[in-house]
DNA sequence: GTCTATACCTCGATAGAC
DNA sequence: GTCTATCGAGGTATAGAC
């Protein structure tokens, strides 16, 4: 049977080669070309679906958004301990680590391309941030460090951030695994 | 008494300017009208100095590089103890707090826009990387870790990666202080 | 060494035929 | 809904007068 698409598969089709190239090659350097060309189409009939770029990377955060709050669903449902849930979280960088070691991370390096740019659209891309920070602090109320929680979710992010900002200088796939074993094993006595 | 110029000045103004602004608007927004304008220069004597674009990158992260390795001649001439050195590493943080927390850090943001561009340069600014790294090292083997040293070195440049880029996307000062903190404490007794 | 003028390209964005 | 054609702005880079 021929395959049938949705009225808004022209639309996702472009949102899914944006939020690919905005990740490999930067916001500003994918050019509206580069979209349509990958999500075969001319580039006039582009602005049928999105006015302008900036539309374009309202619309790729908000699908990292709704990523992100799938992905912790996930954990949750998936690991009923929260030490488990927690280990989850780190293992993203194993589990990522190829990319990682080309791109860096998705939210990380967007979000700071986006500071540099003074382009509004940061404080989206740190909410995506705000929901790994909200939902490890919940873990850590749980383990009973409900005192200083969201420092050591603040914590837990900063140290993913810094091995997938050094994970891209080095490419070194030893170093990512040592880190996400010494984060598992400050997961068994975390503290500040 | 007139101030004489030597006559590389009009390049080191180019390359300080370049600097500052690869660094606060990031490599590809920045355009040769941006340095030119600032630089006190017409857009045509430009090429006067510098060929091309990725040559005044190269000399900006030669300029970085000369800076970084002074910084660490100052550092070990300031603190004879191995430990004052980590310290005064760890304290980059709170010193340019201010501007990590809009630009994030220079070497890293750069180093990862480098990646996604796929320029070549990149590996000039992973250089930069390993001068911290290895100095780093030989402050932890002095200190008798010589086993793991390289390893507590990358943990250390980890951790200093994942706060300045928590710092950007958060622009929360007490989370710096408190990080800084925390690394100082593990300092005590460096293990991963 | 510094300037103006300009070539040539690609960008984001628009108009209008089909 | 999709296309071609095109605009104006801004990018890198060059030529040539002074």
């Amino acid at each position: 049977m021929a395959e049938i698409r949705s009225p808004s598969s022209a639309r996702s089709r472009i949102v899914e080669v944006a939020d690919r190239l905005f990740y490999e090659r930067g916001f500003e350097a994918t050019s509206f070309a580069d979209i349509a060309t990958d999500a075969g189409l001319s580039r006039g009939n582009f602005y049928y679906h999105f006015k302008s770029k900036d539309e374009i990377l309202a619309a790729v955060i908000s699908l990292r958004m709704d990523r992100t709050r799938e992905m912790l669903t996930v954990w949750e449902s998936e690991c009923p301990e929260p030490a488990d849930r927690l280990l989850a979280f780190a293992n993203i960088l194993i589990a990522n680590r190829a990319k990682i070691m080309v791109h860096g991370c998705p939210v990380g390096t967007l979000c700071a391309e986006l500071a540099k740019l003074e382009h509004g659209a940061q404080n989206e891309t740190v909410a995506i941030f705000t929901l790994f920070r909200d939902w490890l602090t919940r873990q850590f109320v749980v383990l009973g460090h409900g005192e200083n929680a969201d420092a050591l979710a603040m914590h837990m992010l900063m140290r993913s951030q810094g091995v997938a900002s050094l994970a891209t200088a080095f490419r070194d796939e030893a170093f990512i695994v040592r880190e996400v074993d010494a984060l598992a094993a400050w997961l068994a006595q975390p503290t500040l």
